[in-house]
Parts: structure tokens; sequence; C-alpha cells
DNA sequence: TCGCGATGATTGAAAACTGAACTATCGCGA
DNA sequence: TCGCGATAGTTCAGTTTTCAATCATCGCGA
């Protein structure tokens, strides 16, 4: 099987995979390397956008929640409808928005239709953070990911698309 | 843009991307899908693997660590080798180590040559468990690989690969 | 209207992970 | 041979994340 150049940070990696498939013939190597791969790039994104809102005292996630309730600010959003579209579970959330309240960034206040719910909105202050920040991330992932061209982008969209649909049936079931 | 269909779990990330965009022009939409869409499909991928590996009493990490050592069962593995194999920070490894050496799955031994190093090496019974686990590992891999082809998979791990080298370079620089 | 199971959010305890010291050892040059 | 910076691994303290229990509120049916 062709193998393609490869970062050093995973060349180790691909190796022990080998050397897996070596011992124990049947292994699936390179749908191993796809999934240690996929693994691999989140690790090496978090850290890079770490990275860059760290300055700003704001860890990826407190950012990432931030750029959502960015997205929805007129409306704002309930703290469940958050965690989801920040992708944390809504305990974590909790501890988030405490974070981000707590540096003003964000308002909370109790639904007035269902009072169970907390309203979570943006405040003028985060406003001004994120569209500080937002300029430099994009200009960060755009030099990043200038290494695909455009139809490549759209085909790794798609094939990534079709591989977490494969994975959200497989859920439940087994 | 064209848009393809995708689980519902990412559905929701997807729509609050497009609302940031139509708040603050300039947006890399798709940048920042793709971005997500790797996040996302790394924490499903774990919890699937926790899942199927946490009966035997072992936790994804720990069965990655165990599965690098069984690829390095004839001659050991120095532990930090290990953490680079695994992906995990040195400091991780030691307490994952420690846990799986508790449990009796691997064995550690000062280096012959380099008292300071630290061998690494499977037991029998470590064996034996990475033995049983594999084979059910690889099906539900198989399956949950299933909706991409042969030519597809290449394609996605030649531009994932692209990819890691881009943020592999991008890293120490700014 | 009164209950009561269901739901949204929070809290507390525990687990997982990390960064910064620290310890022991190495290899190299004076 | 001695000393000393570098390296491997561990420990400790702090952060982040999760699970399970809890609190408050809701909606629905008797």
């Amino acid at each position: 099987m062709r193998t393609f150049p490869v970062c050093p940070s995973f060349n180790v990696i691909e190796a022990n995979i080998g050397r897996v498939a070596e011992r124990m013939r049947g292994a699936p190597v390179r749908d191993i390397v796809l999934v240690r791969l996929i693994k691999h790039l989140s690790v090496q994104i978090s850290v890079h956008l770490n990275r860059m809102v760290r300055p700003a005292g704001l860890s990826e996630v407190g950012f990432r929640t931030l750029m959502m309730l960015y997205a929805n600010a007129s409306a704002g959003v309930f703290a469940s409808q958050l965690s989801e579209a920040a992708g944390e579970t809504r305990t974590n959330m909790t501890r988030i928005c405490d974070d981000l309240a707590r540096k003003g960034l964000l308002r909370r206040r109790a639904g007035t239709r269902d009072r169970r719910r907390v309203v979570l909105e943006i405040s003028r202050k985060g406003v001004t953070l994120v569209e500080r920040l937002l300029p430099r991330m994009w200009t960060q992932l755009d030099m990043a990911l200038r290494v695909l061209n455009a139809r490549e982008k759209l085909e790794l969209e798609r094939l990534l698309k079709n591989l977490a649909l494969a994975l959200d049936g497989l859920g439940p079931s087994t």
C-alpha cells in the first residue's frame, strides 16, 4: 500500500500501527491510520487555537463558546442549545459560562416563557473581544488550510461528514 | 456554497457557524466547518472506543497505550517513545502506565544501557487482553468506515496528512 | 387545581490531564 | 576524574472535564 509524505509528529504513530499489523494479521491498517490522524489533527488544532486566544485570557473552549453566543447575539441562546452548539456537555458549559460571566463577557438571565431555562447573551465587551480576535484567527486558519485547494476542501468536508453520519448511526445501537 | 447532508449532531454546529458569517463578513466558513468537523469526529470516535474497551476495565487511552506496547512487544519501548507513539504527554503516560502496571498488563524495568530510561513491556496478560479486544474493535471500525470506499479512504488520508503537515509547520513559528 | 413525572440548570465529588518543579542519571569537556 | 548542562522519568499542584445527585420549574392528566 502506498503511503504519503507526512509530518514527523505523525510518523511515529503510523510506524507503530504498521508494527501492530505485522504481529496480528487482519488489522485494517488504513482505517486505524485514519482514526488516529483525526485525533492527532484535533489535538494539533486545539493547541494552535489555545495559543492564539490565551493572550486574551481565554481558553479555546471559552472562545468557541463566546463565538457561538456572538452568532446568536440578537436573540440570546438557552444554555442547553449553547452546549450543543459548542460541542460541550451541559455541566461543563455551566462552568465555562461561570468563567465568561465573571470576566464580564456574557450576561445570564432567566427565560421569561420558561423560567427553568437560562438565556445567555454576549455582552458589549464580549462582542468587542470577539471582533478583535476573529480576524487574526481567520488569517491563521486561512494560512494553515492553504495547503488544500477549494476542490480538496470540499471533498474533505464531504468525506468527513459521511464519516460523522456513519458514527452517529453506530452510536445507540452497539 | 453547496452543503452536504450531515448527521444531526453536527447540524447545529454548522448552523451556528453560518450565523457567525452573517454577522461578520469575511469569515472562512468552509474552513471553520472543517476544523469543527475534525474536532467533532475526534470526540465521537473517542466515545465509541471508550464504550468498547470499558467492559474490559480499560480507558481508550489505556488501550491505545497497550496496543503500542503490543506493537513493540519483542523489544519493549522506552517511556518517552511510548508517549510519542500514543500521542500523550510524558506526564500523562506515567500515570497511565501506573494504572496498566497495577492491573498487571505491563512490566516496567530500568534500561540497562541508560538507567534513566524505563523500558516498558507488555505482559502475557496484556497480550491476551489485546488479542481478545482487537478483533472486535477492528470489526466495529470496519463497519463504521464502510461508508467510504477504498479510493475515498486513500484520498481522505492524503488530505488529512497534508493538513497535519501544514499545522506542524505553523507550530513553532507563530 | 393539585400532583407528579419530565426537563433545564447547577452543584459537589471524582477523574483525567497538564505544566512546572524535582530526582536520578548520563555524556562530554576541562 | 570531576563537574555540569542535558535528558528521562516522576511527583506535585492546579486546571479542566465529567458523572451523579440535586433544585427549581414546567406541562399534563386526574
